[in-house]
DNA sequence: ACTGCGTCCTGGGGGC
DNA sequence: TGCCCCCAGGACGCAG
């Protein structure tokens, strides 16, 4: 399941090959994969085709590459979200492949069996290079959209996504690894303020895009394992020494994760040469129901909680 | 404002 | 061996 660790990494895989990678040629093979475009498939493909890639850009789980068409300022991008299954791969001369697949000099033979769009066309050097969606749920899209000024107003410091967003991305929150959001800066205090007026689960405050944003079931457990909270507690009962510690310990089980690779359970989480992350030794809390607490040796529960699982430690996340 | 649930989708795995 | 059913869940929409 990419959350935002999984993203960062192939984000970072696809900056070594997208940038100048010219579209020749779009094949949608899955026509749910581009249901959010407006103008369909159609003005997908009229949109991609000669189009020249920027570097990729990400907010949460939303990536985003940055296309031109005639030179000049791109004012529109491609948009990528992975969702649960989701999968990019490049394949190229100037790739290395690994596994299934690969054809001569790193050129694909047969695609994968859940290749959803192809974008073909050329690297910066000429060489031909195509980028594959694959996705097994089909739950991920693709979509051609304008960048706008972020509605939120912040500028991005050092390292900092640009300033624009795709138009169907403003709606998301700023994800912890994003500057902007840096521990005690101006806009994490406003984050924390929010979620401490909130009387909703804690859970669900981490798991909602538009609070912040990056933060899937899988760190959502392992943050709140890591601060020692119950998923099911109400945010204005926690103080905000403890929700700041849990933002903290957001911000750096994911940091670590992006360190490693991702996490990875199966072959649904690979980066762009198909590789996994090394993140699933690491987990404390996520897919460990009756295992000990690596604190205090407690057999983990696992709950239902909002339609999904939530797996925490009975004795150091107390209700 | 907040909660809960349905929808999209597929393939792997458990149970029988 | 085979078949059915359930499960995984990110984002979003809608009802209460």
């Amino acid at each position: 399941m990419p959350e935002l660790p999984e993203v960062e990494t192939i984000r970072i895989g696809l900056e070594k090959f997208l940038p100048g990678m010219q579209i020749k040629e779009v094949n949608v093979l899955r026509p749910q994969s581009v249901r959010k475009q407006v103008g369909g498939i159609e003005a997908f493909t009229q949109k991609l085709v000669g189009a020249t890639f920027g570097i990729p850009s990400r907010r949460g789980k939303f990536m985003w590459v940055p296309i031109q068409n005639q030179g000049g300022q791109p004012t529109q991008a491609l948009v990528l979200h992975l969702a649960m299954s989701g999968q990019l791969r490049v394949f190229g001369e100037n790739t290395s492949q690994q596994g299934d697949n690969q054809g001569v000099g790193g050129v694909i033979e047969t695609p994968h069996r859940h290749t959803r769009v192809i974008l073909a066309g050329r690297d910066q050097k000429g060489k031909a290079q195509s980028l594959h969606f694959i996705d097994q749920r089909v739950f991920g899209h693709l979509t051609v959209s304008r960048l706008i000024p972020s509605e939120d107003g912040l500028t991005g410091g050092k390292g900092s996504p640009d300033a624009t967003v795709p138009t169907c991305v403003d709606h998301i929150a700023r994800d912890l690894l994003d500057p902007v959001l840096a521990p005690k800066s101006p806009a994490y205090q406003v984050l924390l303020k929010r979620i401490k007026q909130s009387k909703s689960g804690i859970k669900r405050i981490l798991l909602d895009q538009r609070v912040v944003s990056g933060i899937g079931n899988i760190y959502a457990d392992e943050a709140l394992w890591r601060a020692r909270i119950n998923y099911a507690r109400p945010a204005n009962g926690i103080s905000l020494k403890k929700l700041d510690e849990l933002l903290q310990a957001a911000g750096s089980v994911m940091s670590e994760a992006v360190k490693v690779g991702g996490t990875s359970f199966d072959a649904l989480y690979v980066n762009v040469n198909g590789e996994s992350g090394y993140f699933s030794r690491s987990l404390n809390a996520y897919g460990r129901a009756s295992q000990p607490c690596s604190r205090c040796q407690s057999p983990l529960k696992r709950e239902a909680f909002m339609g999904r699982s939530s797996f925490f430690c009975p004795k150091c996340q107390r209700r």
